[in-house]
DNA sequence: TAGCTGAGTATGGAAAAGTAAACTCAGAGA
DNA sequence: TCTCTGAGTTTACTTTTCCATACTCAGCTA
C-alpha cells in the first residue's frame, strides 16, 4: 500500500476502492480455479463419495471432454488427486481423491449450499442434509473472529491488506 | 425418499449417490443464480461501497451490456435492490443495494476469499483483509453445529434429506 | 487375436461471453 | 431550446465455452 492509499484509510477509514487494482482479488482467482461450469458439482461428488471418471459422468449427466478437462484442471491445481484402482478382471483405472487444498474449500461450498436450502429449496426442504457425525447435529458455514466471536455480516470490515495496489493510471 | 432409498440408507449407513437425481441440489441451484461471470464480483463491489452502474463499470471494467444484464437478474431475485439517489444538479437515478437475501451469501464469499488468500494471494499477502468491526480480529467463514462445535470437514455428514430423490430410471 | 470396457480424445455446431461503438432517454442548467 | 450527463440499450463482430456424438486406446478375457 502506497503513501496515498494509506493517507486515503487513515483519513476517514474508508479506502479508495473504486480506483483500487482488482487483478489480485482473492475472490476473483479462486474463481478462476472453481468458476467454471461444472467444477464445483464435481467437487460435490466427490465429497458425496464418486471417484471415478464414468461416475462423476454418469450422476452429472455433463459431456466427457468438459469432465476431462475440469478433473485435469482440478489434479493440476492440486484439489484432487490421483490414484489407480483395480477392479478384478479389469486392468488397473485412475480414480480421483480429494486433497487437503481441496478439503479447504468446504467452507466455501458449504455457504452456497445454505442459501440455495434458505431460498431456493423444494417445499419439503433440501435434497440433502449435513450433520455433525458424532452428535448428530445439523452443520452450516458461519463467519467467525480469531477472537472466536460469532461475527454478523454488516460487523465485517473491509481494509485494504498488504498487496493492496491502486490501479495504474490510463 | 421412498422405501428404496430408505433401505439403503438404513442398511450401509450409506445412499445411493450414483442413482440420485440431482436437479434440486441447492449447491446447483444456487450456482444457477450468482454462477455466471461478473455475478459474485458484483456482489464483491456492492460489499466494498460501489452503488452506481457507472462505479461498478469503472471499477469491474466489465462490459456494460453483462452489467446491465447482471445487475436486472440480481435485483429479480432480491439480492440487490434499487434506490435512487440524486446528486445536487443532476436528475433522480437508480442504485443499487444490497438486500438480507444479498447478506446471506456472505458466508460463501467469504469462503472463497479465504481459500484464494491461502492458496492464490500475491507473495505479500492479500490484497484486502477482513476484520471484526470492534474487536478487530481477523474474521473467516468456518463450519460449526447447531451444538455450537466447531466442526472438521471429514466430521461433516451428509445424508438424504425431505427432498432427496432417486432419478427416473431412463 | 478379437472383442469388451473404462477412460479418455477429437470434432463440429450452438450458445454465451467479450469488445467496441453508436444510440436513446430523462431531466437539470445555461 | 440546446446541451450535458448518467444509465442504460442496441448492434455487429470476435472469441470462448458448452454440448453431443463419434472415435481411440490399453489391457483383460474368451
Amino acid at each position: 500500500m502506497d503513501a496515498t492509499t494509506e493517507a486515503l484509510q487513515d483519513d476517514a477509514g474508508t479506502f479508495p476502492h473504486l480506483d483500487r487494482d482488482t487483478s489480485n482479488c482473492s475472490i476473483a482467482r479462486t474463481l478462476e480455479v472453481v468458476g467454471e461450469k461444472w467444477t464445483i458439482l464435481i467437487l460435490r461428488e466427490v465429497w458425496y463419495g464418486s471417484s471415478r471418471f464414468s461416475e462423476f459422468e454418469r450422476v452429472l449427466g455433463c459431456p466427457r471432454n468438459l469432465l476431462a478437462a475440469r478433473l485435469k484442471m482440478l489434479v493440476e491445481e492440486g484439489i484432487l488427486a490421483t490414484e489407480t484402482y483395480k477392479e478384478p478382471g479389469s486392468r488397473s483405472r485412475p480414480k480421483y481423491v480429494i486433497t487437503p487444498k481441496g478439503v479447504d474449500l468446504v467452507p466455501a461450498v458449504m455457504g452456497l449450499l445454505q442459501w440455495g436450502d434458505r431460498y431456493r429449496a423444494d417445499p419439503e426442504g433440501p435434497a440433502m442434509l449435513s450433520r455433525h457425525r458424532g452428535c448428530g447435529a445439523h452443520v452450516d458455514a458461519r463467519i467467525r473472529c480469531d477472537q472466536g466471536h460469532a461475527v454478523q455480516p454488516e460487523d465485517i470490515e473491509s481494509i485494504p491488506g498488504p498487496a493492496f495496489r491502486l490501479r495504474p493510471a490510463e
